[in-house]
DNA sequence: CCCCAGGTCGTCA
DNA sequence: TGACGACATGGG
């Protein structure tokens, strides 16, 4: 096992629960056991140290600090948030000690194509289907589990088997994505040097994949925070914060706001109307 | 049975 | 541009 000391807030529960992750398992000592990209990894948040066991201890603290975004300075982005609009205080102040977590670009890319018009348990079940029929079996404290595959082990996948994996109609966009991939016609690294709004772009030109896919992507697998989905509830958020859903103006008010944090800002608005004010 | 799920796409005005 | 239905599948 080992340490990691943390000095600012965070809150492992949310972070993983808000819906960024869907590969994660609450165990029944309130440690959470998550399936990376090459590893598995169990973490304990006691007081201000994370204990952390893996079935790889390879470079491990680093992966870790950076999976959970650990050396940010949220601090700072929530103190920048809160004085661009004091709307926005009591939310901030609701969603201390989140992060927003650095996936894998490819697992996050098949998991948020999968999860149009999807529920969140079938979204996890297809990923783990896929997993389990073409990723890698690895051992961890006595049990079994699969590494999500990477885009060489689904080259020979067909759309078929997508199907068998129960992706229903988002089988043949999963699919050809991956053919991209494969055939060198599709390079998931250059999104790393695109400018957020060229990335945004160049993503939608694959099918499946829109706005909101494209921006969840971006934030979670590229670590670009100035991008951010605009869904059902964050509109529920700016009908109640702001008095408009009109996505255009949301886009503006958000962009005027919150600038390079607006992904972060937007985050801890779906967090807040999901989560906190249920009964509105 | 009907409706919805952190949408996207094609179609028709 | 902008509205609208279809799309597989599982759960309430």
């Amino acid at each position: 096992m080992i340490e990691i000391t943390i000095n600012k807030p965070f809150d492992l529960k949310s972070t993983l629960e808000c819906g960024q992750a869907f590969r994660y398992i609450q165990e029944s000592d309130d440690s959470y056991t998550v399936i990376l990209k090459d590893r598995v990894i169990n973490v304990l948040l006691k007081d201000n140290v994370l204990q952390v066991t893996s079935s790889n201890y390879d470079d491990l603290e680093n992966i870790v600090i950076n999976y959970f975004d650990l050396n940010r300075d949220y601090e700072a982005i929530n103190e920048f948030i809160k004085n661009s609009d004091s709307k926005m205080i009591d939310i901030v102040d609701s969603c201390t000690g989140f992060k927003n977590l650095n996936q894998d670009p490819f697992e996050v890319i098949i998991s948020f194509m999968i999860s149009i018009n999807n529920g969140v348990s079938s979204i996890s079940k297809s990923i783990n289907l896929i997993a389990e029929r073409f990723g890698t079996e690895l051992e961890f404290n006595g049990k079994t589990y699969y590494l999500f595959p990477d885009s060489n082990m689904l080259k020979d996948v067909a759309a078929s088997d997508l199907r068998e994996c129960k992706l229903g109609f988002r089988d043949i966009n999963v699919y050809e994505y991956i053919q991209k991939v494969n055939n060198g016609e599709e390079d998931i690294n250059k999104y790393f040097n695109l400018s957020s709004n060229d990335a945004m772009i160049e993503f939608q030109k694959n099918r499946g994949i829109g706005p909101k896919v494209a921006s969840c992507v971006l934030m979670m697998g590229y670590g670009k925070l100035d991008v951010f989905p605009i869904d059902v509830w964050v509109k529920r958020a700016f009908k109640y914060i702001y008095d408009t859903d009109n996505v255009n103006e949301i886009t503006n008010i958000t962009n005027d706001l919150f600038k390079e944090y607006s992904g972060i800002a937007i985050q801890y608005m779906f967090h807040y109307m999901r989560n906190i004010k249920e009964e509105v």
